[in-house]
DNA sequence: GCTGGGGCTTGATTTGGATCAAATTTCGAT
DNA sequence: ATCGAAATTTGATCCAAATCAAGCCCCAGC
């Protein structure tokens, strides 16, 4: 018997550019199955090689995508509220490619994926909206790629900062979002190295407190990131 | 004024997943504004950063994507025929974020993104090709990640191997379908060090001779590649 | 407040891979 | 067939990053 989601779970939901423009009545049917829940830090929500029942969408809190290969494990992202996760395993009814944990409480949504997979046949909008959202993504682990191969882990690191900057708002002074081993990780770095590429940094105008970054010569860091739209930019 | 595709390249492109499920007004709707073209080798079809304003597919020959970035250059993939490509570029209708040329002679057709794009909201069967595609690349460059940040130069280049030993029926014995530099670039390495990574693996028993790949001991390379179908198979 | 453990940093060392330079092979064009 | 350019290979060297090994710091829990 299903008891129906908060009001402030289906609004937080609909906001998703994945659901804004979906009849209502389709909306209503995916959320007829979907249920939402809170989940402890470090909890494993699904493992890499397992079917894609569901699709999760992150409400609050955050979500490591992470791989493991030979006892070698890889951050692949990290996932923050409000956004879904394992989309293309969903739609390809495949298993997934990767595994997630929470890192922080945090309160998750799971929608069937084979009413994922229904509703797309059913609502144009639904179907254009899933597949912008896939583009988007796919693009998004494109530009991820172009900076392994063609950046070192200085110039990923100089880079990452710029972006994150611009998330906060093109502010001097941020805070790193992640656990610096786990930013190591994304950036393909051991937590020594990063700590040693924050060091070297600091000639182009970076200082590191903790998890507080100033920025102190903006033109500087910008000279040696050679930050680039194709590679750095979220909405292109 | 529009001549009207041969009808090889028209059941060519029809028998791609993409077309095959698709109404016939509508494939005749995108096949309308559509042209093919021969080009020689070593063409730059697309440059990235430019307008996406058409949908690519390989009717024979083949075609390198590539990105650039401060001087570097990177091989991002191969794609050989019958295939598209920078589908995402052209559902989002934002700029390439890779580049394009022909390796050899090659025949391919583009197809006016704008049609791409307005057949999709007509044909729902379409819409369901494109999702799933667009889905299936999108695996393809997860798994292309994993591989880069979880493996050495050397685990890649035997598993790109055992991958193209399953392409071409299991043979012991098959050739390269690609120029060495280009395979170097592909796998994240220099030529040099591919070079000596032909070299490392004789003793897991690989040989090689010019583009003729021998496998002379399958277990013994499988067992130091370790394939794992998460990362190396391509249908999953 | 202590205290213990995990995360972070630092230093020393090793290793994988890049770069540089040159020899050799391959292959297309004449 | 021969020439020349490009690709590949080989060797020497250099550099970036991983690993190994302590030590430090922060703060969660007693």
């Amino acid at each position: 018997m299903h008891l129906g989601l908060p009001d402030s779970d289906l609004s937080e939901m609909r906001s998703l550019h994945l659901f804004e423009d979906m009849d209502d009545t389709h909306f209503g049917s995916l959320m007829q199955g979907t249920y939402v829940q809170n989940f402890p830090p470090q909890i494993e929500l699904i493992a890499e090689g397992d079917r894609s029942d569901f699709l999760y969408v992150v409400l609050s809190g955050s979500v490591e995508l992470f791989s493991c290969w030979n006892r070698r494990e890889s951050s692949m992202a990290t996932i923050l509220p409000v956004s879904t996760f394992i989309l293309a395993a969903t739609i390809r009814d495949a298993p997934y490619l990767m595994s997630a944990r929470t890192l922080e409480k945090s309160r998750i949504a799971l929608i069937p994926s084979q009413d994922v997979r229904a509703v797309f046949d059913l609502d144009a909008q639904f179907a254009r909206a899933i597949v912008t959202e896939l583009a988007l993504c796919y693009r998004s682990v494109v530009k991820n790629t172009k900076d392994l191969k063609l950046r070192t882990s200085l110039e990923r690191l100089a880079n990452y900062l710029l972006r994150q900057q611009r998330y906060s708002g093109m502010a001097n002074e941020f805070e790193l979002r992640l656990e610096k081993r786990r930013l190591a990780s994304v950036l393909g770095m051991t937590p020594e190295n990063l700590s040693r590429a924050f060091k070297n940094l600091k000639s182009y105008g970076v200082r590191v407190d903790g998890n507080r970054i100033s920025i102190t010569d903006q033109a500087d860091l910008e000279k040696f990131a050679k930050p680039d739209p194709l590679i750095d930019s979220y909405s292109i």
